[in-house]
DNA sequence: AGGCTCAGGTCGATCGCGTCCACGGAGAGT
DNA sequence: ACTCTCCGTGGACGCGATCGACCTGAGCCT
């Protein structure tokens, strides 16, 4: 993990469908040496996916909602991870520290299918409350921030 | 936005990598015409973006925090939102119902600057107050979730 | 009905890219 | 100094991206 693979770490999370020819001139290495780079990257975990970013509301997503989680204490935490993977709405999961254990944002396509989910998470053994919150507007999402190179 | 395009935003959403000839194999066109329609998907504004997704870990932001924004009476909302926008930290912004009208996800490497980042936003006009809560782990983000084909 | 126009597709050709392979130089260990 | 290893380059070749020409069906006007 040197600077020349933080650059183009960086540009492909700019923009994941650089060419690997347009990625080498970047950098100022040859095609094929970018290309092994970036398998490494990828083999290593450090580029998990790409991805997409797509306006939500043109594929019927047009309701976010951002729920707090608490849980009871017969809770079994990864039984209760384990409920919220099988729930497809559920866009991402933090474990987070404070009395709301889970911090989760879900997409769904209206408020009658959002109230469906929150009855849902509410059932969901392990689970004492639910605190949700609805996003009128996302002002930006995943925005990727420059990454400083370290000082050489 | 018909159903040959909501597969192609679908195939992009799992793997924006993918390259146009699969793309066409995959929605049983040529592939021109798959060029053309992702090309117009992306004028459209349905395609915002192609980003790889990157371990935060490894390029230096292990802390990742919720932020919850109260505004007090004096706030013009959009001066708020321009000066959160100025601070790259702030990865994603979500304007919420509630108290608290925005809520921020942010990424920083330690928790100094964690610290620094409240201390500016808390310095932001229009800012009243904030309550941070902090991501032990992030369990997944940003997971794709499968779009219904409209019934035929 | 006939024909115009347009949207959106296929086909074919060209050029650049992805990817495999053989080769070479720098640095570390013996 | 020798050699091993890592990491790069350059060449070759097949596939993909992309452009232009052409085809087809739907809708509409006369």
């Amino acid at each position: 993990m040197d600077a020349i693979d933080l650059s183009l770490v960086e540009l492909l999370r700019g923009n994941a469908r650089l060419s690997y020819a347009e990625l080498a001139r970047q950098v100022g290495l040859s095609a094929p040496a970018v290309h092994e780079r970036v398998g490494k990257l990828e083999a290593g975990g450090i580029i998990r996916a790409y991805r997409a970013e797509v306006e939500p509301e043109a594929i019927g997503l047009a309701v976010t909602a951002l729920i707090g989680i608490v849980e009871d204490s017969t809770a079994d935490t990864d039984d209760v991870l384990e409920a919220f993977r099988q729930m497809p709405e559920i866009e991402s999961c933090y474990f987070m520290a404070g009395v709301e254990s889970f911090l989760l944002k879900a997409r769904v396509g209206t408020i009658a299918e959002l109230e469906q989910l929150i009855v849902r998470l509410n059932r969901t053994p392990g689970v004492a409350s639910t605190r949700t919150g609805i996003a009128l507007s996302t002002k930006w999402e995943n925005r990727p921030q420059p990454v400083e190179l370290p000082a050489s």
